[in-house]
DNA sequence: CTGAAAGCGCTTACAG
DNA sequence: CTGAAAGCGCTTACAG
């Protein structure tokens, strides 16, 4: 059983033993060199003499210095992290994004500090505000609500990428994923595979990535010769439940249908639910094609059909990106374009319903 | 088109404009105290007179101070900040711990840092390392590997709060959820809605939930008299994958069965697609309960029918605890007892099977 | 190539 | 109640 009489522990700044205890000045003096030797060695700022440079490594080595990231910060101005602004944090799409920049800045050193703007630009600004206050060095915005030009504005002062839109300004790289083409693709693979009437629920309009989706849908339908039917779009907002309300909402429109293109995943497992509780069948009676490839889409049943969106390398490469900038270079990196994974969720329509027509 | 041979900008020390730009020291200029005075009414430290306060409190607002956190760190040695050990930042569990450890942690000044262990008691060591030279104040593990004695050892340093454990130590705080009153429960549900047949899919049993999920549906297989038939325990992993895998194998095995629990949702959803492929419906023929209610659980096809893991209440109750273990107090939180989520994946077994045992 | 010195922006004993 | 001063652990012009 603890001693309870024992007065709470509290920090001693004088007696810390783990990592961290030992100081740069107390490598010098191992080293027999000044601390300012030992700062230029450690981070390769100065050529040195091949016998110091061996004496440090060896001082370092033996004391197990780690070089302290709070006081490099105050004192070089950089600290080593990028903020990350994100919408939340446990979003099912960004997840593998985070992961992505995660990947990356740890070798090179660096941290992330992930915020959530909660879905809220005045909230994004604020987000923006406590990684400046904490002095990062530079910040990826995903996506983001925060206007163009707040974002160039920051950019003067820090380097910034920002994901989810096309612009371009001096300390800033934008790195956008083709959904116009995403949307072609999908909606041309229903197209291929037979279906004529297809339904489309939109995501937010109010987002490029909403809006482009829905223009690929359009372009791929105007090309088969089927114009744009609008009795077939309903909105959404790139939410299960709006998805679910979308397909009811299109079911009882009694406006004929066999297949279903949903803006993102989520509003797909919506959309499934909804056909699910009417006695529809996907693929059988339906079929159903979602956007973003979440993780959990593999393991739908039946498993989602969708356009591949690689967030993960989106996260690499933004934070990549970022890194570049720091660098002084201008990157130059691009996403991939968009894939359709086929997996069981369409397929051509059946005979009955398309004899129905 | 942007000026090309303007150079790359480069971080400038003492011409930053935004966030920070003001120091203590000019607030303490505009308003005619000591710096001293500044931090102590800025940090509460000590009693002030109210002229004093009044003309800092203006001087502040004013000149839109806002402290830099890094000095602060580095001069009073608490950063502000609380690392959290996770396992993955995309982790769909997870995912709302870290959520609730934001909410509850922003509005209290700190911010958290999210690392991922990987899976890797290795990799949660380095990982706590990094945490401890960027001077965390504290540190929250979310399960973790990391053996009990390493986390004893760390409680010393610095304030640790640990989930899905049971440990008492000085510094310390364990948080744990019921795993084996949930599975208990869910287990009972099957049995009261009248199966007999119940299949349970292990998770890693090298975890301590992994272990208690087994136990309670253990437990409420024996309490119903009908004893332990390992030929209906098959192994998982926590991984959809496994889920599936388990399931493909109890149906090859021909052991009879009317219902399934699995050890967490996400082996559900492989169970899930694995009776689909075989055209097995869901709950007509095979009924299906999960454990955690993963926010994708809602929208499953049926809805599944689980366990609630409170895990934005663990983020939030670990969250707090850190901050009362670092205000000097010791935290007497709990976990929300286990409580069944009804949805549509569990029902009576059909007539016809029941018949065929 | 390498030191001594100043400084980053705060906090906190130490004295009044 | 409040200042002056030292110090947190580094980095970086400034001089050799």
């Amino acid at each position: 059983m603890p001693d309870k009489t024992k007065p709470a522990r509290k920090s001693r700044r004088h007696t810390e033993t783990a990592a961290g205890s030992v100081t740069l000045q107390q490598v010098a003096d191992a080293a027999g060199v000044s601390a300012a030797t030992v700062s230029r060695i450690l981070n390769g700022t100065a050529t040195v003499s091949e016998d110091k440079r061996s004496a440090v490594d060896q001082a370092v080595a033996r004391l197990g210095f780690v070089p302290n990231p709070v006081a490099r910060g105050l004192a070089g101005g950089r600290t080593l992290s990028i903020g990350v602004v994100t919408q939340a944090i446990d979003s099912p799409f960004y997840g593998g994004a985070l992961r992505g920049i995660e990947d990356t800045l740890s070798p090179a050193g660096y941290s992330p500090l992930f915020v959530s703007g909660q879905w809220s630009a005045s909230h994004e600004a604020h987000c923006i505000e406590t990684l400046r206050a904490r002095r990062v060095d530079g910040i990826i915005v995903l996506t983001g609500r925060l206007s163009d030009a707040a974002l160039v504005a920051h950019a003067q002062e820090l380097p910034i990428v920002v994901t989810g839109r096309q612009l371009r300004a001096p300390g800033l790289y934008a790195l956008d994923f083709d959904n116009y083409e995403g949307a072609r693709l999908a909606t041309h693979h229903l197209l291929s595979l037979g279906h004529r009437y297809i339904a489309f629920i939109a995501g937010d309009l109010r987002h490029p990535d909403g809006q482009e989706r829905l223009r690929g849908y359009r372009a791929a339908m105007e090309a088969a010769g089927l114009g744009f039917n609008e009795a077939l779009v309903m909105p959404g907002n790139f939410t299960e439940a709006s998805g679910l309300m979308a397909v009811e909402r299109l079911i009882d429109s009694r406006e004929p249908f066999t297949a279903i293109f949903a803006s993102n995943d989520q509003m797909a497992f919506g959309a499934r639910l909804a056909l699910h509780r009417r006695r529809l069948r996907v693929p059988d009676d339906v079929s159903l094609v979602g956007f973003d490839d979440l993780a959990s889409s593999v393991y739908c049943s039946p498993p989602l059909t969708t356009v591949h969106h690689p967030v993960h390398e989106l996260g690499q490469l933004a934070a990549s990106a970022v890194l570049q900038l720091l660098a002084g270079q201008q990157p130059t990196l691009a996403l991939p374009v968009p894939r359709l994974m086929l997996r069981e969720s369409a397929r051509e329509p059946a005979a009955t319903l398309a004899a129905a027509r």
